[in-house]
This record gives structure tokens, C-alpha cells and sequence, in this order.
DNA sequence: TAAAAATACTCCATAGGTATTTTAT
DNA sequence: ATAAAATACCTATGGAGTATTTTTA
């Protein structure tokens, strides 16, 4: 389980569509398939249902986003912060 | 940044040792090595002092540890509902 | 038949290992 | 002198691509 995979799904998620999903991301329709197959292999079960042209979370699916959603936001303030001691000229020794 | 690098930052954070930390988590040492300082470099910043024998977060790595600690919980939360949906057998069709 | 997803394959980056050197007490 | 971290080097895995086939409405 990764954080690509994560941002992947999120994006076939929303956009429910693997296609227009790696087109978001600037990725090959054929990447993001496999991004979704390794993610799916690494939780153990299918996020999507494939088996109508509509394509569909499964119940695992369903389960997984909020905490998908919840790890990327996490992700992204993480970065901020820490970035924003970057910028400061700090004291670079450890803090006790 | 990926979850395989914060949970060897976490490991390292409790250890103050890359030695320890890798010994805990199977890895080699030069593994946990380079595992830091990839991260490092995905942040933009050193997460450790290593200008005395003993190890000691920096700033950064002050404020990346519980944002680290959070994401490795969810994770672990995560993986632990989809899996539920595993062993029941469940109808495999899509919920709307 | 047309779109979207899956598959086959290729290539290359990098994660992880072993062995060794450097560093700091 | 010694324990720990960094480095050099090597290998193998797998991530990302292009091209093609399969599938479903």
C-alpha cells in the first residue's frame, strides 16, 4: 500500500473512470490500471467493480476512500510544515 | 514519500539508533540508511542530527513524527475494515 | 462497433543487500 | 578502540511506458 496507489484511487474514484483518471494524474491509462491491481492485491480484495461499463466501488471500495482521503490530507500538511522550517534560517541543532 | 519510509522514520524516532531501528524491522542498517535519507530528501530537510553520537530529531523531524505516527494508524485502520469485507462473503456487486 | 479496461512486452529507476570506510566518543 | 552511520557497489524487483487485445454496452 502506497501513497501513489492511494492517489490513484482517489482520482479513479471521483472520476470513476481509469481513463480519464490517468489523465488527470499525466499518467497511461495502462499505469493506473496497475497502480489499482497493485493496490488491490496489497489490501486483499477489489476496490472497483468492473463487471458493467459503469465502473463501480465495490464494498471495500467504499471503505477505503475516506481513509485514503484522510492519509493524503495528512500528507499534504505534513509537507507544508515541515517545509515552512525550511524556509526559516534555523537553528539546525536538535531541539532537546 | 511513502509509508514504508515513515514507518522506519517512527522506528528511528523511537530508537534514536538506525542500527536498532533496522534490527527491529528486518532491514539491513544501510537500508534504514538510505530509507532516511530518501525521505529526507522528499521532504526537503534533514530529520535527524547526526553531528553527535547520539541521534536526535531536528526540527523538522520534530513536527513530521506525529503527522508519521497518524498516517501509519489510519493505514493500519484502513487495512484492517477492508479486510473485514474479505472474509464475509459478501455480494461482490457495486453499492451504488 | 466503439469506448474503456486488461494484457503483453520492454526499459529503467530504485529499493534492498553485502562489504567496507568514515566518524565520533 | 569501538560502536554506529555513511558509502560504494551490485542485483533484482517493479513501476511506468507503448502497443495491442479483450470486453461490455
Amino acid at each position: 500500500m502506497q501513497f501513489q496507489q492511494l492517489v490513484a484511487f482517489r482520482e479513479v474514484a471521483a472520476e470513476l473512470s481509469f481513463t480519464r483518471a490517468a489523465r488527470n494524474l499525466f499518467y497511461a491509462q495502462s499505469t493506473v490500471t496497475a497502480q489499482i491491481k497493485n493496490l488491490e492485491e496489497a489490501v486483499g480484495t477489489e476496490l472497483f467493480d468492473r463487471s458493467r461499463r459503469q465502473l463501480a466501488l465495490t464494498e471495500a471500495g467504499l471503505l477505503l476512500l475516506p481513509h485514503a482521503e484522510r492519509i493524503i490530507e495528512i500528507t499534504e500538511t505534513a509537507r507544508r510544515e515541515v517545509a515552512l522550517t525550511v524556509r526559516r534560517p534555523q537553528r539546525r541543532r536538535a531541539l532537546h
